[in-house]
DNA sequence: CGAAAGAGTGAGTGATCAATCACTCTCTCT
DNA sequence: AGAGAGAGTGATTGATCACTCACTCTTTCG
């Protein structure tokens, strides 16, 4: 090891972040308390044993799926962003709402962001969860330029589709879902 | 039983009803499936077995919790409501929202809202909180006369807030806490 | 080749969990 | 008094959990 710069990723860290990729999925339903690692390592196609090897603990393991997804919200506000019809403050903002509802459609990521924050009464949890929001506050702050009040009502906004979607009030029909869902 | 209408709760229901108090914060840290239902009755003072007698199972007293959550919350609005200042549908939300706030105060109802919304994975728990939103909002729109957009405001605010409570916003001093703290 | 390093696993371990059972104690009503 | 109903519990059970250990297989490289 060490020996060049320009190597591929290591087969464990490939592994690694197949892990993070599926264990999204995993922690998804039940969350951290609700989910086992058999549950994670079977997901990924390896055994729980060598899931072990690859994290030190569940803890360590969810965090980095926390941070795993921090990061892809990231890269949806800046795709977003990017494609943003003018450079005011309210059209960068919707740009990045348009590409986070798209982003959140598939409920996994989402659901994993909803039960971090629900177990932040571990430390290294709630640390995570923070970290998470503070990038992301602080990318919409300089990606938009938009005020302090702008940016509370983007993330109540998001928080509220966030919960739809937890429930799936898309897919009922009823008027509070449909007063809700806007 | 059913002699008289005028009996008090037979000492089962008031039981019932101690747990249903205490069990909000017991399952407040680590949730539903965090939880283990030693923990609830230890909280509630009578013994595993005993809880047992006095619901089905481990789920239906989840599902009991979320619902006198769901009351309390409406108990408070209607409170907030009744403070407002004026008849104008802001006014009435502005009350309600500030008597929420005070409500949330204390983290355990909330924190029970916002598992019993990551444990919606459970049908019989889905439908808890899909209720418990039902309701909220049908009383917020009779109580306030609120637009939908209103409305939607409403709850994205609430919601912002029950994450700022969750992770403990208010205890940090970092300029994303404070932007979204407003 | 051969040996060292790393990838990967089967078979456990003790702890803990939801749920049950057999039992005792304390009322209430006749 | 005494019997029956309901309140309440200690002890237990089978399953499942996070985590570990001893082991094999494969790749790499001198």
């Amino acid at each position: 090891m060490a020996i060049t710069g320009s190597r591929r990723l290591s087969t464990a860290e490939a592994r690694r972040h197949t892990v993070l990729r599926t264990a999204i999925k995993a922690f998804a339903a039940r969350g951290y308390y609700g989910t086992s690692t058999t549950e994670v390592a079977k997901a990924a196609g390896i055994s729980q044993a060598y899931l072990y090897r690859l994290f030190p603990d569940k803890e360590s393991l969810f965090v980095a799926v926390v941070d795993h997804c921090s990061a892809r919200i990231r890269e949806c506000h800046s795709a977003g962003a990017a494609r943003a019809a003018t450079a005011e403050p309210a059209a960068v903002l919707a740009a990045m709402a348009a590409a986070y509802t798209e982003l959140i459609a598939d409920r996994d990521l989402l659901m994993v962001l909803l039960h971090a924050t629900c177990a932040s009464s571990e430390p290294a949890i709630r640390e995570a969860v923070r970290a998470c929001y503070a990038k992301q506050v602080e990318y919409v702050r300089a990606a938009s330029g938009a005020s302090d009040e702008q940016i509370r009502r983007f993330f109540g906004d998001g928080l509220l589709a966030n919960v739809l979607v937890g429930v799936d009030a898309a897919a009922m029909d009823t008027r509070w879902a449909r007063t809700l869902l806007g």
